[in-house]
DNA sequence: ATTAAATACGACTATTATAGTCGGGTATAA
DNA sequence: TTATACCCGACTATAATAGTCGTATTTAAT
């Protein structure tokens, strides 16, 4: 319940050990080693983020990831949807073809609660996780 | 991402219905008919329900449920953590044999998060899910 | 040119958590 | 005594997440 993906948390590991180094270049291997995440894993990530240019990837021997310079103001929210896809609380939120819709008793009040978290994630910006 | 389970969707439909019955009872088939709900999973989370209280069994033929009066100043966090076990956006704010605690970059700011997040459910009434 | 070290990427498998089912038991009103 | 309800643990199925593998491409250094 409310846990963050394992993706999510290697992602935000790399960020911020990312944010540490600069302008200097991280390999996937360098983080991977230091924080004992599977690196094959962590690459893909890597990859992801370098495609939502969330970070720059320098190709080739020596090459590496830096995190790019005006990523730090990016939302909590739309940092987490980039790369696992909307979050909502319940499913009807998201898509529309749950079997109750109409039935359904419980949905407003649950969309309020998930406005909340919403605009709370909203509000936090990936610097102030890797600042 | 931040999804409630089916069990806490199926407990909170299930309160709400029960709430607009007052002093009725409501039967496990009767839910699950109404809200296209399986009937033995919802019968499982009902039979919780009254373990911990926020409903009342009534055994027997003519048995049914009827929520519990004092149930509706619980709190969502008390809520969900009894349903479901302790609740943290990541393990290592839950239990402590994380491979990298003392490597982790990114446990205090998440766990700065999660306090947040807990504290805003916190806020939350089952009341105001259920009312 | 060749090699070594890095990113890129899709397809595959494994693991875990969630969801759902089943069988047998107990309580109670009619 | 029967029908209908709650009670409960063990089991299976499904889906989401986590992790692996093979192959290709880029580039610096030799």
């Amino acid at each position: 319940m409310l846990k963050l993906t394992r993706k999510l948390e290697y992602a935000l590991i790399a960020l911020r050990h990312m944010q540490t180094k600069g302008e200097l270049l991280s390999t996937t291997k360098e983080i991977s080693d230091m924080y004992t995440i599977p690196q094959e894993l962590l690459a893909k990530t890597l990859q992801q983020m370098a495609r939502l240019e969330y970070i720059d990837a320098v190709q080739g021997s020596h090459g590496g990831y830096r995190i790019h310079s005006s990523m730090s103001k990016i939302s909590l929210t739309k940092f987490i949807e980039d790369l696992e896809g909307p979050m909502g609380m319940v499913d009807c939120s998201v898509a529309s073809d749950c079997i109750q819709l109409n039935n359904c008793n419980i949905r407003q009040p649950i969309n309020r609660i998930n406005d909340n978290i919403r605009s709370i994630f909203s509000r936090i910006n990936l610097s102030d996780i890797t600042h």
